[in-house]
DNA sequence: GCATCCACTGAAAACGGTTTCAATCAATTT
DNA sequence: AAATTGATTGAAACCGTTTTCAGTGGATGC
């Protein structure tokens, strides 16, 4: 009676850890001992046994078996608010590298910018028992983070704050990149400035930059004579057409004063540029920008856009590091993290075209 | 002895099936039974006993354990060449809805463009039991994929074929495609016609485009009139400075002619148009371009960059829905979809600027 | 009125690991 | 030489599910 396996379809089950033992004669419970804590308990003889019957079978224990007995899975949750942004894309990378590192696996959701689906984004990935988030939540659900550290696991959040909640965060210094940014238009000549963003309720980001910026005007009014700036909030119906409006009044207000725009993100900064576009305005000449965000393209666009580069690859390899110390056990009060955000100074920020 | 749970850290140990069993006062086959047949097997009451315990406790099934017993994970492998390639985050995007939908959850492994990372991808996401994978790799390492069908497992080639391999494939119909843009050229009067690649070698997409460039060529040469092609790859080292010297041939080997360029992806794009900056070129003017693959800042790029959009929310959504085809046990040979392109006409193959 | 059947339900085994606990055996102590 | 010790190893329990198998009960057939 032959059982030879069919050569075909071979479905090659994976060798499971009694597999391992019953080719090496032994214990399953020698295979695991050899496994985590390599030789240190085992007799050399042993040792090279397993080793080899593990080799001949090219075992590699079960990953789900493991994450039900230990209750840990070497696995960590990664919510992202859009992976269409570039932002979160460099954010993801820098966290994929360090967790790679430390040998966990990045469990990836997208919220597609749909703020319902927050909770069900952490209620999935803690189904799956991942033994840490890095949010990058819309914020508009702030129960839901709430929620995930409450079943003891830790959270690093990335960019959006949610006040509440007593978790390590990671960002850019906002108040800061706005001040270099504001300062650099100022510098170059612009006079009537307008900062444009997406809705600032509640996203921590957009709240603080929109305030860094009244702020910057505020301080700065009396000392730069002529100095004048305002705020605009795309609302989420026709961003477009408002948005060429407000551009018109801009330069309206401006007067004799020459007009430059800080946009708060690279999706507000295109946008702009397409008002610039439809409107027939060249970007430094008639209108100055600063936006958020460096991208490969920005060099490219027009007379190149100026920008402020955030260390994103900093960002996430840094929010990783973060979570996965907590990981390992270290008990610290919740750490705040500020990054640096560097001016790519370009053409769009250039008045007089060289 | 007050057992009285510390209410601020609360470890909130999920509750198990056995505890849902006790609170309902039934045997953890029943509660088991209520989810998975919902209540075909079960009396009215005892469902809703179940039913409340389950509401009760927020009970939710452990998919680790789930796995382990089933032998399925509802979990689907994406194994991606780069994440910061907006062609694979666009196919991802798409795979991504496909997978919620059909109850699945993706589990992304980003290669970072490091084609000796492919074979670890692949064991990775085996070792955590993934039903099926979705690859969109380098295609270095053919025996690694070829591993991953050996388990069993279904495999679904996106955008990049391996020829050994009987697998569902998913791409842009590439030949197509590159006649659209050659043709798009020469009928807005480019004569002298250069392809752009990265290097060619064993990688899918790049041989086919070439070959369907080369073809295009030849069959049109005696046609039209004047009509002249060529090809350059960058190599690693240098690309930039080896794009210029290419760039200043072209336009000497062109003569009297228009000389127009088909760049094979939206990062070659980039470069050709870095390297027509540095050289004081313009676009559309001086040299035609048309890129594969649309991105949302084309349009703004110089006068316009015109692209040749890939349907990539379809690549990767046809691709999910090809695997969970195949993991409902539908025995089909191997396909082969192609979906055409769409040519986005703009100012960067325009000869005389308006 | 008793045997048969069917529909539900529970006990227990299994999935593939880890860990506790007990057992073995050689080496050391007295 | 017998007892104590310590280092290795194996058996079994356990993690949270699913599933088989057997058992209970009431309803039905005669």
């Amino acid at each position: 009676m032959l059982t030879r396996t069919p050569v075909r379809t071979a479905p090659t089950a994976r060798a499971t850890i009694a597999d391992v033992a019953r080719q090496a004669g032994v214990s399953k419970a020698t295979v695991s001992r050899f496994l985590n804590h390599r030789d240190k308990l085992l007799t050399k003889g042993i040792a090279t046994r397993v080793e080899v019957a593990i080799a001949a079978l090219s075992y590699s224990p079960n990953p789900m078996a493991q994450a039900l007995k230990r209750g840990r899975s070497r696995l960590i949750g990664l919510v992202v608010a859009d992976v269409s942004n570039p932002f979160s894309v460099a954010v993801l990378r820098g966290a994929e590298k360090a967790c790679q590192q430390a040998g966990y696996l990045l469990m990836l959701f997208n919220l597609g910018n749909d703020s319902g689906r927050e909770r069900e984004a952490i209620e999935t990935l803690t189904a799956y028992q991942v033994e840490g988030f890095i949010l990058n939540t819309l914020g508009q659900d702030g129960g839901a983070a709430v929620e995930a550290a409450r079943h003891g696991k830790p959270v690093v959040l990335v960019d959006r704050r949610h006040h509440d909640m007593r978790a390590d965060f990671v960002s850019l210094d906002n108040a800061d990149a706005v001040r270099t940014g504001a300062r650099h238009l100022v510098e170059a000549g612009y006079r009537e400035l307008l900062f444009v963003s997406e809705p600032v309720k509640d996203v921590s980001p957009r709240e603080e930059r929109k305030s860094a910026f009244c702020r910057y005007i505020s301080e700065s009014e009396n000392t730069i004579t002529n100095l004048h700036g305002s705020t605009f909030e795309s609302t989420a119906d026709d961003p477009e057409t408002e948005l060429s409006n407000a551009l018109q009044c801009l330069r309206q207000s401006a007067g004799e004063r020459l007009p430059g725009i800080l946009s708060s993100n690279a999706v507000v900064t295109l946008r702009v540029v397409a008002a610039m576009t439809r409107l027939g305005l060249r970007l430094g000449t008639d209108i100055g920008l600063v936006g958020f965000d460096e991208t490969e393209w920005s060099p490219y666009v027009g007379p190149g856009l100026s920008t402020i580069a955030q260390p994103t690859d900093d960002l996430g390899r840094i929010a990783a590091d973060c979570l996965i110390e907590r990981l390992k056990g270290l008990e610290l009060p919740p750490r705040q993290i500020l990054l640096s955000g560097r001016l790519m100074p370009r053409g769009s920020s250039v008045p007089a075209p060289a």
